[in-house]
DNA sequence: TATTTTTTTATCGATGTCGTCCATTATTTC
DNA sequence: GAAATAATGGACGACATCGATAAAAAAATA
C-alpha cells in the first residue's frame, strides 16, 4: 500500500466506475499496472466491493432512523440473523454504552418504523433518533492520510 | 424508474464496475438501451455516485464510533462547516432526542477520537459510543422492494 | 373509440476506444 | 550481482459509443 495505491484507491472512491486508463493518467501509470494493483488491493481486502450510491428518498424511503437496543448476549445470534434478514437494516452496529446495538435503518414512512421498533421489543427497550438532515457525508474514509502502524 | 432501471440499479449496487454489456444481459437489454438508461438514472440524481469500499482496519482505522452531542441551533452552521472539514468524520446527521447531532466517525485510534471530542466539547455535552463490531453492513438499500408512492 | 401524430425508447451495425495479454525491460530487494 | 517483483509497449479482442432506423408508447385530434 504505497502512494501510487493510496492514489488509486481515492480514484476509485471518488469514481468507482472510472476507466482504467483514466486511473493510469492520474496515477502516471500504465493501464496494465493499475489493473494488476487494483487486482492486487481487492485479492488483499483493502477493496472490498464498488457500490452505486441511490438517493433514498427518490427511492421512497423518506425515513431514516437510529434505533439503539439492549440486546442480551444469548439473544445476539439470533437478533443477527433477523436484522440481515431485513433489508431495510443498513447498519447494524455493536456497540459500548447502555443500550448494546445501534442500527440504521430507513422505511417510507414513520409506519413501517414503528413496527419494526415493535418487532425489536421483544430483544430489550429501544430508542430511536430519527434523522432530520445529513449535513455531511455518508463519505469515504480518507486514503490518503498519513496513519502509523496500518494493519 | 421501472423494472428494468430497478435491476439496472441493483447490478450496479452489488459491482458499480459492471461492464454495460454484463448489465444489458442480466437486464435482456442492450448496452446502448442500458447505457441511455443510467444517464437518466444518474441526470435525475437516482444515482448520486459509485464508490469503492475499503476495510477501514486495513487502512489503519482502528476505531469507529458514533459520537452524540447537543449542537444549539445558532451554532449549526458553523458545526456543519467543522464537521465537513474533517475527514474522520464519515457521517453527520441532525436526529430527534436528547442529543441534537449524532456523528459517525473513524480514527486509528482512541487517543485521536479523544482529541476529537475534546474539540466537540465547546458545542455542548457529548455522549460517545464505540464500535465493537458491525455485524450487518454498511449495505446498499433494496431497490426492489414494492413501495407506494415514491419520490 | 379509432386514428393519427408525436414522443419516447429500443435495436443494429460501424467506428473508435479501452482493457488484457504477452514479451521485454526496468527497478527493487536480498 | 542474482532473483523477484513491477512497469512498459505493442497486438489482439472486447467493449462502449454513435448515428440511423424502427418499434412501441403516449398524446392529441377527429
Amino acid at each position: 500500500m504505497d502512494d501510487i495505491d493510496k492514489k488509486i484507491v481515492k480514484e476509485l472512491q471518488n469514481n468507482a466506475r472510472a476507466s482504467l486508463k483514466n486511473i493510469a493518467e492520474t496515477a502516471y501509470l500504465s493501464s496494465p499496472a493499475v489493473s494488476a494493483r487494483i487486482e492486487k488491493l481487492e485479492r488483499e481486502k483493502i477493496i472490498t466491493g464498488y457500490h452505486a450510491a441511490v438517493d433514498s428518498r427518490k427511492l421512497g424511503y423518506h425515513i431514516t432512523a437510529f434505533v439503539s437496543l439492549d440486546v442480551s448476549s444469548a439473544d445476539k445470534i439470533r437478533f443477527y440473523e433477523d436484522m440481515e434478514s431485513i433489508p431495510n437494516v443498513l447498519e447494524c452496529n455493536c456497540v459500548t454504552g447502555e443500550y448494546s446495538m445501534l442500527v440504521k435503518v430507513a422505511f417510507p414512512s414513520t409506519m413501517e418504523l414503528d413496527l419494526f421498533i415493535g418487532q425489536l421489543q421483544k430483544y430489550g427497550k429501544t430508542s430511536t433518533q430519527i434523522v432530520f438532515s445529513t449535513p455531511v457525508g455518508p463519505r469515504d474514509m480518507d486514503v490518503m492520510a498519513e496513519i502509523g502502524e496500518k494493519e
